[in-house]
RNA sequence: GGCUCCAUGGUCAAGCGGUUAAGACAUCGCCCUUUCACGGCGGUAACACGGGUUCGAUUCCCGUUGGAGUCACCA
């Protein structure tokens, strides 16, 4: 339930959020996880999903990042209303073009003339030389606000001269600064620990600190959505909208995803991000349906969601404020959940690859397909699954011993030397043509089913499991093949027995 | 170390002063079964600790402890 004065100012503007990676290699679950959530809220109200481009570093640019992120929002279904590729009316959407058009000088200038920033000249040295403490391998440095006192003469100077600079925000020392978080509420630290940031860089390009505000206030974002690791530098992002007389957006700081350490899940480190998990055999709806339940949940006791499901369920205030473990055990269960419903054509599609790998002879594909649809979670999971169409394994014969099924070696040896025979004489190497015929083999045995089908199942196999029933394996290997198998079980059966006698 | 945030089972999580503290994954057991899997049924397992406030705290406040994030001319 929103207060009154809040639902009206909502329902009148449009929300705008907006997803601003930096190209700077793949793109890992919290990324996707952050853009997911900045979809989502916009779509829940019909508002405005943006993608901004942050590529103001450009020595951590890296070449193909942008395709990644757009490839990445394309699979995912989390498609941008306005961005490079869209305009909107608020482009250029790459930070860099924006830089060509003045706008970060320019604003930076009016915070200068308002006494809210400054010229720097330091040099690495200096910087260097101040007060720095070393803090678990990390330096602390806190500018001395050194060239705040410069003359207005003495700056001119410099400039004049060409001295590289960086123009610093201008913190007060004194008194609290207070931001209002949409799930945290109000965080207020002191001024004192405001350091003065730079706002622009000796290169001339804005920093993400910078630039990030400039964007969010003239592209119109109405909620800044973003991870957790912010949140300690949003006071002075507040400060800045201060500055400039600017209206606060609504700040959505998101929990952190984390690794099974509990530690932020790191660019590097293998496999947290979208493409490895693809890679992993993951399906894109799986991952977004999961990455959606961490940190959010929905009235309902609910966890599978199509995106359009999502949209029309999320609500932000049900994010939580705790980090979570990615878990990706769950994830591989939700994924198998996926294969599962999925219509048996898409899955023969997307499986065959797979498939194609491990099995290199002439078989029924589609058939092994849908016989381990139901039995993996992931694709990689059906090499070892059907390893053994492609050729008979060397195997155990004790396989042929199951307590419950009152089968051992003597048993089986006696079954399938029964039964070859009249699976040599029959034609019809269908599922049920093989099944009616060994159900009758049975029935004149009077005995379980599984005593003569668990046999079958090993000889045929060679596999303590298999993902389907001794007759559809047949049906799939064909009677050669089949029979060719039986009789290298009743060989090695034989031979077992052989030994024992002497 | 300073600052900030967080704290319900192994994991994701519901809960928003009174509940037998949901559900899911994982795990264990049973059933089903042409093995395994799937499916069905059931079990083990949690409110970090200490003070308050209150008739009553998992829930509100304070502290302790623990964890995390951050402290760049990176985003």
């Amino acid at each position: 339930m929103l207060f009154g004065g809040a639902e009206t100012e909502e329902t009148m503007n449009k929300i705008r959020t907006r997803f601003a990676p930096s190209p700077t290699g793949k793109m890992h679950v919290g990324n996707l996880r952050t853009a997911l959530y900045e979809f989502l809220i916009a779509k829940h109200e019909g508002g405005t999903f943006m993608l901004r481009i942050e590529d103001t570093d450009q020595e951590r640019f890296v070449e193909g990042a942008t395709e990644i992120i757009y490839r990445t929002l394309e699979k995912t279904g989390l498609v941008h209303d306005e961005g490079p590729d869209k305009d909107g009316g608020y482009g250029p959407y790459v930070q860099s073009e924006r830089m060509k058009t003045g706008i970060y000088m320019k604003y930076a200038k009016e915070l200068i003339d308002k006494g809210e920033a400054y010229y720097c000249f330091c040099d690495k040295e200096r910087l260097a030389s101040l007060k720095t403490e070393v803090v678990e391998g990390k330096e602390i440095t806190v500018y001395d606000k050194h060239c705040l006192h410069l003359s207005p003469q003495e700056v001119k100077e410099k400039l004049d001269a060409g001295t590289p600079f960086v123009i610093r925000q201008n913190n007060p020392t004194e008194g609290t600064t207070t931001f209002h978080d949409e799930i945290y509420g109000d965080i207020t630290v002191d001024n004192a620990e405001l350091d003065d940031m730079i706002l622009i860089k000796s290169d001339g390009y804005p920093t993400y600190n910078f630039a990030n505000v400039v964007d969010d206030h003239t592209m119109n974002i109405t909620h800044v959505v973003r991870g957790n690791e912010y949140i300690s530098s949003s006071p002075k992002y507040a400060r800045l909208y201060e500055a400039f007389g600017w209206e606060q957006p609504k700040y959505v700081h998101l929990p952190l995803i984390t690794d099974e350490n509990h530690k932020k899940l790191a660019k590097r480190g293998g496999h947290s991000s979208f493409e490895d998990l693809l890679e992993k055999g993951f399906v894109p709806e799986a991952i977004v349906n999961f990455i959606a339940l961490l940190g959010w949940s929905p009235e309902d006791n609910r966890e599978i969601f199509s995106l359009e499901e999502l949209i029309r369920e999320f609500d932000y205030h049900r994010i939580t404020k705790s980090p979570a473990v990615f878990d990706i055990v769950k994830l591989r269960w939700m994924n198998g959940e996926y294969l599962k419903a999925m219509d048996p054509d898409t899955f023969y599609e997307m499986a065959q690859p797979y498939l194609e790998q491990a099995i290199h002879r002439d078989l029924d594909l589609k058939k092994i397909a849908a016989m381990v649809k139901t039995r993996i979670e992931v694709f990689p999971d059906i090499a070892e699954l059907v390893d053994f169409f492609e050729e008979l394994p060397e195997y155990d014969p004790a396989m042929y011993v199951h307590k419950k099924m009152k089968t051992d070696q003597a048993s089986s040896l006696q079954v399938l030397t029964e039964i070859l025979p009249l699976l040599e004489a029959q034609e019809d190497y269908s599922n049920d043509g093989l099944y009616q015929l060994l159900s009758g083999y049975v029935e004149k045995k009077g005995c379980k089913n599984g005593y003569v089908m668990w046999p079958v199942r090993v000889a045929v196999s060679g596999k303590q499991m298999t993902p389907a029933g001794a007759t559809e394996i047949m049906e799939v290997l064909g009677k050669e093949e089949s029979l060719q198998r039986i009789r290298r079980g009743i060989d090695l059966l034989r031979s077992i027995s052989a030994e024992e006698g002497v």
